[in-house]
DNA sequence: CGTGTTTGACCGGCGC
DNA sequence: GCGCCGGTCAAACACG
């Protein structure tokens, strides 16, 4: 862990310094900055709007090959490298068109060499059958034998180190940003960390097994740590439904002192990474059409880090082998943009 | 009433 | 085989 931080932690500050000057440290400072501001999913939807640049020619894919190559191996450090929001998406976090800012990412498979896509490819191929046998032979719904404890299915746990799960670090800002309805089901202290990891379920559909986990940086005790799992059973919701328990604006007396403020980002908006507080994931964030499409970015963006472990473990979707074809795109675009002229950042600059 | 949060307990993976 | 630790469950509670 601790070589984990200090690499995340290096990423982090390379890629500030690589992607823009302006995003100097949204980070340490509760009153995000100008530019901070104008990093909204919607200014981050503009410059990546894949529907404008669908267009994966040869080239093209060639190019963002050889681009994305740095973010498929084992570990990676991408010099203000943008994933788009597809690309999380394969791993069922969110079905987006709108870009993430990651500040590196990598793939935790046995990355050989190849093209990142090909691998990538493959991925995705083994990663649907994979899916495909899970959903034929669930493990979960064995009706058959219940355990007698827990519910009905014995918890799948495949083994932790095999599941796939994409790592992002945000923002208190951005931790709210996820539009996704999460429910908090457990809430952990973590070894070696003086925060407490907060676990989520995606709340949207009974049948998702999506889930991330929400935990404070020990390095960056401003950067909280999201980790996602699983993949959507459902499309990104097209509002939150605002429910009842879910609007907490109340900060638990006892809680948010300790545990939640540790764990969790405090109270104020960030406090409830995705659920309670002003900024539930039930609640809608802004206009809802905007969120809409931000619906499936897990994190905003500005200073965060992305990291995606993959493993034989997570389902990935039909729209995977989609998701693909308009993860080119993106990436084609987001090369471009990158490095041409508009700064990842670049806030106004959106088209 | 429905949904979300809190929290202790349980389960199982993993390292020794 | 044992113990540690992380992840999940589910009852109790809170909120609109």
């Amino acid at each position: 862990m601790a070589d984990h931080d200090w690499d995340l932690f290096a990423v982090v500050r390379s890629c500030k310094s690589s992607t823009t000057t302006a995003t100097t440290n949204p980070l340490t400072t509760t009153s995000t900055p100008p530019s901070d501001d104008s990093f909204t999913f919607k200014e981050l939807n503009d410059p990546f709007s894949f529907p404008k640049l669908a267009q994966p020619t040869t080239s093209g894919f060639q190019e963002l090959q050889q681009f994305c190559v740095p973010f498929i191996p084992t570990t990676t450090t991408c010099g203000g490298g943008i994933i788009p929001n597809s690309f999380i998406n394969d791993f069922g976090i969110s079905t987006a068109q709108h870009q993430l800012r990651p500040i590196s990412t990598s793939f935790s498979p046995s990355g050989s060499s190849t093209s990142g896509f090909d691998q990538f490819h493959d991925q995705q191929q083994v990663l649907q059958q994979n899916q495909q046998q899970e959903f034929q032979s669930p493990k979960r719904n064995s009706a058959t034998t219940l355990p007698n404890t827990q519910s009905q299915a014995p918890r799948s746990r495949k083994r932790k180190n095999q599941q796939k799960k994409m790592v992002c670090h945000v923002t208190a800002e951005n931790l709210s940003a996820d539009l996704w309805a999460w429910r908090k089901y457990g809430q952990k202290p973590i070894k070696g960390s003086p925060y407490p990891r907060n676990y989520y379920r995606c709340s949207s559909s009974k049948g998702c097994s999506a889930r991330k986990q929400v935990e404070r940086s020990t390095t960056d005790p401003d950067t909280f740590i999201i980790t996602y799992t699983g993949e959507h059973a459902h499309p990104r919701p097209t509002h939150r439904n605002s429910l009842a328990g879910s609007t907490r604006n109340k900060l638990p007396v006892t809680q948010n002192l300790e545990s939640r403020d540790s764990g969790s980002p405090s109270n104020t908006a960030a406090n409830n990474p995705s659920s309670s507080s002003p900024l539930s994931p039930t609640t809608p964030l802004t206009s809802s059409a905007e969120n809409e499409e931000a619906a499936d970015e897990p994190i905003s963006n500005k200073g965060l880090e992305m990291k995606i472990e993959d493993e034989d473990d997570i389902l990935i979707p039909n729209m995977a082998a989609s998701m693909v074809d308009d993860i080119f795109p993106g990436l084609h675009q987001f090369c471009r943009s990158s490095t041409s002229s508009s700064p990842p950042g670049g806030p106004s600059s959106s088209n």
